[in-house]
DNA sequence: GTCTATAACGAGATAGAC
DNA sequence: GTCTATCTCGTTATAGAC
């Protein structure tokens, strides 16, 4: 078991990604460049060309790494042996850490400039919120049947209002620079669909 | 009463405005250039520069523009005679409105691109999103005193949350573009601070 | 895999005529 | 106010040497 890294995920390759994706997150697919991520890289243009032949291919790359990522995350919190109440928490925390690293999600950000995207970014930004949306309705209904989760309406309703208002509290938040304002938002959804306020809140 | 502009608003200008603001709300303001606005108006650029000397004073013109209209309009929900719950559903409507044009909330959009922003953008963005907290603060305190508005926490929490919900649902609901996703976000959101869903849903 | 060099284009901006 | 002409710079991308 020596090789961690898949076949053709070279050094180089990833940190190109590594810095692609908070550039993304930070700046928006039409704030960087090439030159920014050469320049932090410490390589030319032309290499990073030879990695990724243009930045549509570089986009489409980082989307798809972001939702593997974002993927194993969520089946990580569902393999665990919780109600849905507190995989909801755990869910809504994977958004938390990304804005303490004063980040955007990274396809929050896109679906901004996605007027703008070429369109295999576009169909790929789609498929990670398809993704969430399917394991929060999983939850959801489950958390329904096990009496941890409250609903309103449907499940696919509640989903899409867990994500909006998770990528919106990121997104209005960003201008204060303020994880307090992030985390009272993220609190009262909690409170929303459990009826309790998770383990955030203190007073 | 025979002049309804301003002095110093004239036409062109405030044509480049109504160009330049539906630009960016669809596609950032990293996502449009002088060139597409002018191509679209009929004119130069070297006349954009006439009006507008540089991108930064003509995103900050768009902003203040934007902020002034959208308080007019919170001044005119606010000033009928409706409990607040009521007008926190026409406050949902605004949105709703810019959705079903394709846009995105030009302050919303402004704050995923928040990094890039000149200086001067950036505190017209922040003073866009003041003013809506401290309307929305009044309506829910004052409707949590008549009893049409049911808060679990601060009504500065309550603010954050329905400004971040609606944000992010316009955001999510995008790549979508899909209305339906938007109006059943903003109605469970309704729901969540009134206990009634609005006029909004049906079945 | 990475480099130098350069092409090709578009962006924001300015000068000065009309 | 709007134009033509031009400038400078940044961006994406390619060719070909090492």
């Amino acid at each position: 078991m020596a090789a961690q890294r898949q076949p053709e995920q070279t050094e180089t390759r990833s940190a190109i990604l590594d810095i692609a994706e908070r550039l993304v997150q930070r700046r928006g697919f039409n704030g960087f460049s090439y030159a920014d991520v050469a320049a932090e890289l410490g390589i030319t243009k032309a290499a990073l060309h030879y990695h990724f032949p243009g930045k549509a291919e570089l986009g489409e790359a980082l989307i798809a790494r972001y939702a593997t990522r974002f993927g194993e995350a969520l089946e990580a919190i569902d393999s665990g042996d919780k109600p849905a109440s507190e995989k909801l928490q755990a869910y809504t925390d994977l958004y938390l850490t990304v804005f303490r690293d004063e980040r955007m999600c990274l396809c929050g950000m896109l679906a901004a400039e996605y007027a703008t995207l070429p369109d295999g970014m576009r169909q790929t930004v789609v498929r990670f919120f398809d993704q969430n949306y399917a394991w929060l309705v999983h939850q959801l209904e489950t958390g329904r049947g096990e009496g941890s989760i409250r609903l309103n309406g449907t499940a696919e309703a509640a989903a899409q209002m867990i994500v909006g208002t998770l990528e919106g509290a990121m997104l209005v938040a960003r201008p204060y620079g303020d994880t307090a304002r992030f985390e009272s938002v993220a609190s009262l959804l909690i409170t929303e669909f459990t009826g309790s306020n998770g383990s955030a809140r203190r007073r």
